[in-house]
RNA sequence: CGGGCUGUAGCUCAGCUUGGUAGAGCGCCUGGUUCGGGACCAGGAGGUCGCAGGUUCGAAUCCUGUCAGCCCGACCA
């Protein structure tokens, strides 16, 4: 962007240098240019030609489909079905529940004509003959769809509760867009449910959030605070919202998950009733509940380092890189087979949980062409858990080298790792690794985490970045203020389960009586 | 939507002020020397200079228009 402005200046002349050394940009240096090298560099996504929208390359959708394995089976576990409802949704769907349409009017790509006009000599055009009646949106999110369909759906509360997901791709046409964490495309999942009576409804809501938690904190090794959204924060069309707020390498807060109890706002906004045992009419209550590919957004930036991606070993799309060495092909060729000796005995390890019962995934490496070096930096910019290496000094003492990637360079590599027992010894090490990213992750939220009682400190504080615990007087003018002075918002209200002191005090803005304290953060 | 800027090789960019028919680094291909923490040498492939007009003997370069993208702001759960 520098470079960019600089262009045409002539201080700018002469050849650009040579901007590679293989290394990446550090996080201190430029941490956005940082994030985006380890999307790129890993082979996770890239810019597409279509403005705001991203390819997800294999690498990153084989960690989206890992993500998707566990939470899907977490909805299975919590009695939800999946199902699929329409990209497209009449214009007049979004317009019944006014917080919505209000709230999602700025960012609806809308569908008006059904038919092209293609002549021979001509540039290819909208056919002007063949508009739509009624515009269709694409949806940012289905509960009007969904909604309208539950109408047909519920009659009597034996038809109750409905728990229903989808996996779909929602389109919000943002200003700006960054890989990962705002795409004008982006896959999600939608989980839309209806209950006979409140209580069930709101412990729907609860029940979600808390799944998304054990989702970012068993798989994502990403601690998250977790609590209501103030009111000018939440959904529109919601009557609260729960969400999990994560803390970045940076200091940001990044919205990893929401989860809405929404009343009876979208049953009444399509009709929807049934029939209570007494035979009488009652709207259902409605929650919805999602996350999106912003988590794989998240999870660069809670374990990244400056070598490169870092991914937890329980959504890692390859577990093990072995890395065969030797100079000659009498040399390689008894590392290879040592290579694929251990690769099956990897691969052929008992199989449980903690893997969704997939076996260990191997790669060998037989980049010969390309030095050991560049290999093992390699496998450490693509965030692969564990590197195995294999060379003719270590065949002599029928040994390896492991290197866990949670501990980059060579400080994290053991020689002398003896071949029998080494599958064994590196299943282990996978899970320690898991284990091992939560705990770091959380020290460094927890550092992150600062308690402030006058705006003053408050300000301070912000500046270093992370979550700040104050008191506030609960009105949406302080927030406004707040926000507009500081560019902090608040993440969220902190339930008591997050280890957060809840004692009342006064707001540090006006000196209002507060309930608790809330959390405040800059966020993505 | 306001303000600024940029479109030249797969990528990052130089060349434009002062018009003469296109370059560098990285990447890619071939061969060779290397190889236990991001090697090197030699050769090679690759570009209708965003698009459309105009000026000119001649346009990447000057002019007009147009499209696209980026940055700042606004907006954004």
């Amino acid at each position: 962007m520098a470079e960019k402005q600089q262009k045409g200046n002539a201080q700018s002349k002469g050849n650009a240098p040579a901007k590679d050394d293989n290394k990446i940009t550090t996080r201190a240096a430029n941490y956005s240019e940082w994030y985006l090298e380890i999307v790129r560099r890993a082979g996770l996504a890239e810019n597409s030609d279509v403005r705001g929208c991203m390819v997800i390359k294999p690498t990153g959708y084989a960690i989206w489909e890992k993500m998707q394995r566990g939470l899907d089976r977490m909805f299975k576990d919590t009695g939800h079905v999946n199902a699929y409802f329409p990209l497209f949704i009449p214009m007049s769907y979004l317009a019944k529940e006014e917080e919505m349409a209000e709230g999602f009017a700025k960012e609806c790509a809308v569908v008006t004509h059904y038919r092209l006009k293609a002549e021979k000599g001509k540039p290819l055009q909208v056919d002007p003959t063949a508009e739509l009646e009624e515009p269709l949106i694409v949806r940012p999110t289905s509960e009007t769809i969904i909604w309208r369909t539950y109408k047909d759906w519920i009659q009597s509360y034996r038809d109750l509760p409905i728990l229903v997901n989808q996996w779909a791709n929602v389109v919000r046409w943002e200003m700006r867009t960054r890989l990962f964490l705002r795409t004008t495309e982006f896959l999600w999942q939608e989980g839309h449910t209806a209950h006979a009576n409140q209580q069930e409804a709101e412990e729907e809501t609860l029940r979600m959030v808390n799944v998304y938690k054990k989702f970012a904190e068993e798989f994502m090794a990403m601690p998250v605070m977790v609590g209501p959204k103030s009111e000018g924060q939440k959904f529109p069309g919601a009557v609260y919202t729960l969400c999990i707020e994560a803390m970045m390498q940076d200091g940001k807060a990044l919205q990893a998950g929401t989860s809405h109890f929404l009343g009876q706002n979208f049953a009444k906004a399509f009709d929807c009733s049934f029939q209570n045992e007494k035979g009488q009419r009652e709207s259902p209550w409605a929650t919805s509940w999602g996350v999106s590919t912003r988590l794989i957004g998240g999870l660069i930036m809670t374990h990244s380092d400056d070598n490169g991606l870092v991914c937890p070993p329980r959504l890692a799309p390859i577990h093990v890189a072995i890395v065969p060495l030797g100079r000659t092909d009498a040399e390689r060729a008894p590392a290879i087979a040592a290579a694929e000796k251990l690769a099956a005995e990897l691969r052929g390890m008992p199989r449980d949980d903690f893997f969704s019962y997939e076996p260990i995934t191997v790669k060998i490496d037989v980049m010969f062409d390309k030095q050991p070096g560049y290999r093992y930096a390699e496998h450490e910019l693509r965030g692969v858990p564990v590197r195995v290496e294999i060379g003719p000094k270590d065949l002599e003492k029928s040994a390896c080298a492991v290197a866990r990637r949670d501990v980059p360079g060579k400080e994290g590599k053991q020689f002398g790792v003896p071949l029998d027992g080494a599958a064994a010894h590196i299943n282990t090490l996978l899970r320690d690794i898991q284990a091992s990213l939560l705990k770091k992750a959380k020290a460094y939220r927890d550092a992150g985490l600062k308690t402030a009682d006058t705006y003053a400190e408050f300000q301070e504080k912000l500046e270093l970045g992370g979550f700040v615990a104050a008191h506030w007087d609960g009105t949406r003018e302080t927030e406004d203020k707040v926000q507009a002075e500081t560019k902090a918002t608040i993440r969220c209200i902190p339930f008591p389960e997050n280890g957060l002191e809840v004692a009342p005090g006064v707001c540090m803005v006006t000196g209002a009586p507060s309930k608790q304290r809330v959390l405040f953060a800059r966020a993505y």
